[in-house]
RNA sequence: CGGGGCGUAGCGCAGCCUGGUAGCGCACUUGCUUCGGGAGCAAGGGGUCGUUGGUUCAAAUCCAAUCGCCCCGACCA
């Protein structure tokens, strides 16, 4: 590609709005602009990445018996009113309704269309398994795009769905399907964590997430690096430390003005540990006493799994309670449920005395008070692993995958059966897996940049090699350069040609900033010695070569592209 | 949806507090010089100051409403 003819807008300045190291590296590298939050375009060098992600995805797909659909993007409401999501789903789905004012909606995701697929095209246990996917373009109101294209309204997803006809296929399903996602973030080149999941309102079984280490991710996953446990922070268990447990006996203790924690401590000249977080909670069966220890904060997601949905208590329900404003609230003597986090076992603690300006020392969890145990607190770095006891370390992450097994319920709600050997209707097993590309495009340029601009794996690179010579307007270099550009096109090798009469220094500071693998300069320096110049982007080595000699060591500094090359044509490994 | 910030030329910004009719850098056009890490000189083109309404002799500037964008939080299939 001749960047003379192309569409490459690079900027010199970080747009106004954005923040994010990728979303800065990919406006100013040129691959996209942002027409409205959360909706971008893609310039022929993003689209170019795209497409290199999204063909590794189509191989590892296709590996795995994978068939490639497309669904629409338009979707009927009856559709999803049959499984309950039209009304389950809030603002996030796009509504619409059409000319005959019937109820329509933009795809967020597919359960409902790939099943009402299977409803009708397959049959018998005969027709299964199958995997059926799609890289599509969904759209989800969300109620706060950001990070440029890490959060979008609309993007991109491959998405793909497994019908089996037992727990046994889908499990079998399933792992084939974490395989290759394994394969598909290695050959992007990324750093990432396979972690345990909440599979929230997919419902279903199981579910896993692939989560890509970046400042710039919105999720935390809490990892081991002893036994290998890691789950998102939403799920995690933890053992927190315990604190020193001074021998305390039961005593009223007068804490005037000291309300908060913070203030408690101080004043008793305790840390946080040693004390118990006292929070009067309203769910739909009446009030509740919810505990977690001082230093911890209780995990909303985690307790609601328990009892349900709550809210915080109002003042007035919190005097008539426990007849005690809210910095003085504790377990003892409350005629409440009273729910604790797991860490509260052990331990004495110094908690609330329902009277204000007093506290209680001493008091012994389980013993002074009866509680319903449950893991109610937030996971945090250094906290105990639950299954190893080894130090826990909280990373902060981009989800760029998730699977989920789905099991019956789009099937039995869309009436997908099929007949088994004994001639009896069951419903279809199905799992539903997830890979956002464009999440795939700005994690990689989140794990690999530098100062100068973005360091592209070979593999999803939008060109392999940035030729570069020096001065346009010395015809030596110039014609050494096309004859160049020539050869490697026709070793498919992807160039893209810095033909433009720009000073040395804008093409050097854009090829940085593009962050090509391998770049070609072709330049005064070394031309008089009759050589050019290869330089790694990653790694900064340099090697002079004679001109002869720029094709075999251009690919010898891109070997995952031969590799790539190599691997073209390989055997699917079928289901 | 709650909190905060910002809308002035293609991009990045100043001007606003203290009203007097718009400026800087980059980019762009033309010419000359320059050519291995974002060149220099000279001459140009380009802006209903987000929008609407109000105050005023006069509004980018003050007031109100509204739209948009960003950040934090809530939410997130």
């Amino acid at each position: 590609m001749r960047w003379s003819r192309s569409l490459i807008p690079t900027l010199k300045e970080d747009p106004a709005e954005a923040e994010a190291v990728s979303h800065r590296l990919m406006a100013r590298a040129g691959l996209v602009r942002q027409l409205a939050a959360g909706i971008y375009v893609y310039l022929p060098l993003g689209q170019r990445v795209m497409d290199k992600v999204c063909a590794i995805i189509r191989e590892e797909m296709n590996r795995i018996g994978g068939q490639e659909i497309t669904m629409p993007v338009l979707h009927p409401a009856e559709l999803w009113q049959q499984t309950g999501r039209w009304t389950a789903i809030g603002e996030e789905m796009f509504r619409l309704k059409d000319r005959g004012s019937r109820d329509m909606c933009l795809g967020m995701t597919h359960e409902e269309v790939i099943t009402w697929l299977a409803a009708r095209e397959i049959r018998s246990y005969r027709d299964l398994p199958q995997t059926w996917y799609q890289v599509q373009t969904k759209l989800r109101d969300e109620a706060r795009p950001k990070s440029g294209v890490l959060r979008t309204r609309e993007f991109v997803m491959k998405d793909s769905y497994t019908l089996d006809r037992d727990e046994a296929g889908l499990d079998k399903s399933y792992q084939l399907h974490k395989e290759a996602y394994c394969r598909i973030f290695e050959r992007c080149g990324l750093a990432f964590h396979v972690v345990e999941s909440d599979p929230g309102m997919m419902g279903g079984a199981g579910a896993h997430e692939f989560m890509a280490p970046s400042q710039a991710g919105e999720d935390e996953i809490a990892l081991c690096d002893r036994c290998g446990y890691s789950a998102n922070v939403e799920l995690a268990s933890s053992r927190p430390r315990p604190p020193e447990f001074p021998d305390w006996s039961l005593e009223e203790i007068a804490t005037p003005n000291a309300g908060t924690i913070e203030e408690v401590c101080a004043l008793l000249n305790v840390e946080p540990a040693l004390t118990i977080k006292s929070l009067l909670l309203v769910t739909k069966d009446g009030p509740l006493l919810a505990l977690v220890r001082g230093d911890q904060q209780l995990h909303e997601k985690k307790l609601s799994s328990v009892v349900g949905e709550f809210r915080p208590a109002h003042r007035d329900e919190i005097l008539s309670h426990l007849g005690a404003e809210a910095g003085s609230l504790g377990p003892v003597g409350a005629r409440l449920p009273i729910i604790a986090d797991e860490s509260l076992r052990v331990g004495r603690y110094i908690v609330g005395a329902n009277k204000d300006g007093f506290h209680l020392r001493g008091v012994v969890p389980g013993d002074h008070f009866q509680p319903r145990w449950a893991d109610l607190h937030h996971t945090r770095s250094g906290d105990g692993c639950f299954r190893c006891g080894a130090d826990l370390r909280v990373e902060r992450v981009i989800e760029v995958g998730n699977i989920f097994k789905l099991g019956t319920k789009y099937s039995v709600s869309l009436r997908a059966m099929y007949l088994n050997e004994a001639g009896e209707e069951r419903p279809i097993v199905m799992g539903s897996y997830g890979i956002g590309p464009a999440r795939i495009a700005a994690a990689a340029i989140e794990q690999h940049h530098d100062e100068q601009g973005i360091i592209w794996p070979e593999t999803i690179a939008p060109h392999q090699l940035h030729l570069l010579p020096v001065n346009m307007r010395d015809e030596k270099m110039v014609e050494l350069a096309e004859a160049l550009y020539a050869q490697l096109q026709a070793e498919r090798v992807e160039v893209l040609y810095d033909d433009r009469d720009e000073r040395p220094g804008v093409k050097f500071k854009d090829a940085d900033l593009l962050g090509l693998p391998v770049r070609l300069t072709i330049g005064s320096r070394a031309l008089k010695e009759g050589m050019v110049e290869l330089k790694a982007r990653k790694t900064g080595q340099e090697f002079r070569v004679p001109p002869s000699e720029v094709v075999s060591k251009a690919k010898s500094l891109l070997p995952q592209w031969k590799r790539h090359c190599e691997e073209r044509g390989d055997e699917a490994i079928s289901q």
